[in-house]
DNA sequence: ATTTTTTAGGGGAAATATCCCTTTTTTTCT
DNA sequence: AGAAAAAAAGGGATATTTCCCCTAAAAAAT
């Protein structure tokens, strides 16, 4: 039988190539290359002489291009490539993120190598793998705000909201941007309506949350 | 010659089982065990009848003991044991942390397989290894502020700083904490002064940086 | 070409945060 | 028990934040 090609992609090159070591072992699989990011993955599917994967293991956290981001492209230029991803980040959004974006599945890092062998063949049989945990996930953000996800920043909102999360007070923020401190008020009451908070304490730990931040 | 025995503490199963197989392949090593908590560590040197490790291989973030108590432990009861910390933190304090404890070098997991394979030679041998990323961030600490870590809180500080980082306002603050508003000011103004902040804004950035509070 | 939307900016007021300095009460130390 | 330190609270002033309502120019849409 033809092995199940595969591509790894993460930025922890310790990680990844033990991880490929680990798979080759496995007979089932085959993995074609070890990127360490999305825009890597981007390049390599783009050219018509790779072979292509049938399966790609994605990280989420990566330099450039996130794996949300990546398995995003891939869902537009290349549907027929499957993508599990495979991260620590155990928090909701980021998992619906990644599901949303098309993901076929979310394993942990955690998790014992068997597991990852046994999702690999369900992914390639039956087209998904889900957890336990993951499914839980879903579960509980059926009950929860539909609302909270898919918030579109514009580029000077964005800014601006970096900035709140620092200890400009707004003046300096307005200089900061060259704009008045007036235009800068427009910016924060918008942000206050669209992300429901009241304080600038509030733009400060959604920043964070949302990774739009990093500390 | 007679291979260095190692053991693997992380409590990223398929990584640290990945990690095993990648560092099997050199011969001059061999991975006694793999570990996924500090305490099982210690479980596992206390007793005699065990083969003890020349290196342990140390994840920080572990769900039991952390990396750092456990290699605070060794330095008290296995000193002769060397602690090569393997971890994905790479902030400051952390690192420091770590070193403080007694870690003789720390890796970050996106290197590559070889400087791995190098360091574990290097700790062998010179009995430590420290990256060019690591020793700058030692030179680093040097002219900074030395009173950066080790700040104490008091409950009431603690408890303030957690319900800074809320919508709430101070009045609501001193309600929640059952005291009077000019109270809670005294508690802002000795922790501005403390942490060097100006801002309600520059607290919540602390607490979140220095994980008092978790988001 | 005209309407609509977005972006930039303003006035004025009330609430909140920040600062500095003082007093009273409680706790701790010896 | 008496002195010293720490915790709690207030007065008063200023700066900043937040809120609400409004205008002008520029860009986008039709």
């Amino acid at each position: 039988m033809k092995p199940i090609d595969i591509i790894i992609v993460d930025d922890h090159l310790l990680f990844s190539q033990a991880l490929n070591g680990l798979i080759s072992n496995y007979k089932e699989f085959n993995i074609l290359t070890v990127l360490s990011d999305g825009s890597e993955l981007v390049g390599y599917v783009s050219n018509v002489n790779n072979i292509q994967p049938e399966i790609v293991l994605m990280d989420i956290q990566m330099p450039i291009m996130n794996g949300i981001e990546a398995t995003d492209w891939l869902k537009e230029h290349k549907p027929e490539i499957k993508v599990l991803a495979l991260s620590m980040e155990c928090d909701e959004t980021t998992i619906l993120k990644m599901l949303r974006a098309g993901a076929k599945g979310y394993l942990l890092k955690d998790i014992h190598p068997t597991v990852l062998h046994h999702a690999l063949l369900e992914v390639h049989q039956n087209g998904f793998y889900y957890t336990e945990n993951v499914a839980n996930t879903l579960l509980n953000s059926i009950d929860k705000k539909p609302t909270i996800q898919n918030i579109k920043f514009k580029d000077k909102e964005l800014q601006f909201l970096k900035l709140c999360c620092t200890e400009l007070t707004y003046k300096k923020i307005a200089e900061e941007m060259f704009l008045s401190p007036k235009t800068i008020e427009n910016y924060r009451e918008a942000l206050f309506e669209k992300l429901e908070v009241k304080t600038r304490i509030g733009l400060v730990l959604y920043a964070i949350k949302e990774k739009i931040v990093i500390l």
